[in-house]
DNA sequence: TGTGATTTGTTCGTATGTATA
DNA sequence: TTATACATACGAACAAATCAC
């Protein structure tokens, strides 16, 4: 096998972790679906011009994620799994999103505050600074696996319980419907993409370096009134956005 | 100064990289605005909790970017922007979107070609596989630096002359226009992120490792049929996407 | 005009990580 | 596994340029 895009020298990146970028992607793009396995590494070694020994570093790199698995005289397997899709519109929902492209979605609440509103916070709510606000950080699971992380924001006069129904009911959507709001839209929606920073790589699990696409959203009543403003961080190898009008 | 989010170790990459990156979104966010400069590389290296040789590879790093700018005795100083944000709505135009973030936005048309229809490409369009497709490569450019490059499909049937109106105008908006279509939609927004390759990072002066966030788009005319599809490749680091409703 | 404080630039040496054969 | 070459990172010193006083 020919090599197809060189690899990148003196570029202050080791060459088995960009490798270990690159199989990655290729993993999540579903290029080794049909064997379930990595090619023999000394192919890997001649796609990417380097060294047998490089690759080896590189997929060791995977198997301490997780991803794959090496067994002697057998290959590498693939462990892990391939991108999915997140629809954003009007009626953005994490779990209806993605539920038709995999068999478990769910949600972990990981802490809940009151607080009073920061200056930015405040501002997107449309509530006076200073006014409390509930504050909530969330994580996201797709078929076991760590796809987001996430805070929430609302306005504690409208919503004082909303922390609770989340707890109880796992969803955002269902807790404000127990909190007397049946329905409600995204109103805006900002992406941005940067490195993971160390608390998003422990919560979801992922390399030095990793790309998180960052969403920082405001989702209003039918009337148009903020109800919660959030910035979910989705590990950019798993998770791609579609926005339609 | 103390140091804030310490700096990984062992990671594959090396800590001037890891160093480099983490100034260029500081830059980016305006962190450094008031001064016009960054702090000494000996503060630097104190917050990032690494020797100043270290900071001063990243320094070098960055002022081959030309982002800064060394100066013995002197400081370092910013020569390079802050980020932008382009609005992605039913309405989505380059120009008129980061008109008023800048003095000055352009689009350079690199290379046009007619081409029968890739598959993807006439589904994406609606006309049978096959059919001819003009194909237009552009660059964008803010303020004289380039932060995009993007590739448009347009029907050939519809539009024959849509490359030399693109050519003339430099603006897609005026040359449908000048094709017939006044006004156009954008219908769907899919939003990825991941690493830059070789020709992006040429075409956008960006160094080895750095994030691109590209989206791939479908335009319509006001009756709902397919007008272009696109796919454009911003720099992460200065342009940010924020969709309304 | 000078003088010291600040800040970048340079040169040793040494230890460890990375990549190849 | 071993050997070799090069990149990365640190520490200590010193040189050179700029600025405030």
């Amino acid at each position: 096998m020919a090599q197809q895009k060189p690899v990148e020298r003196h570029s202050g990146v080791s060459l088995w972790r960009q490798i270990a970028d690159r199989i990655r992607v290729s993993i999540a793009d579903g290029e080794f679906r049909e064997t379930g396995r990595l090619p023999p590494a000394f192919d890997l070694a001649d796609r990417f011009g380097v060294n047998r020994h490089t690759v080896r570093a590189a997929l060791a790199f995977l198997a301490e994620e997780g991803l794959v698995e090496s067994i002697q005289g057998h290959g590498t397997v693939i462990v892990g799994g391939r991108q999915l899709t997140l629809p954003i519109s009007k009626r953005t929902r994490f779990s209806a999103g993605l539920g038709d492209q995999a068999s478990s979605v769910a949600t972990r609440l990981l802490n809940s505050s009151e607080l009073p509103a920061p200056a930015e916070v405040a501002s997107l709510l449309q509530i006076a600074p200073e006014r409390p606000v509930i504050e909530v950080e969330e994580a996201g699971y797709v078929d076991g696996r760590p796809v987001s992380c996430s805070q929430h924001f609302f306005p504690a006069d409208r919503f004082p319980d909303i922390a609770r129904h989340i707890a109880a009911t796992g969803s955002i959507t269902r807790a404000f419907a127990a909190c007397g709001l049946p329905d409600y839209l995204r109103h805006s929606t900002e992406v941005s993409a940067r490195h993971a920073d160390a608390r998003e790589r422990e919560l979801m699990k992922l390399s030095p370096g990793a790309i998180v696409l960052e969403t920082r959203a405001i989702d209003t009543d039918l009337d148009g009134r903020p109800v919660q403003c959030s910035r979910t961080r989705f590990s950019a190898d798993r998770i791609s956005l579609r926005m339609t009008a």
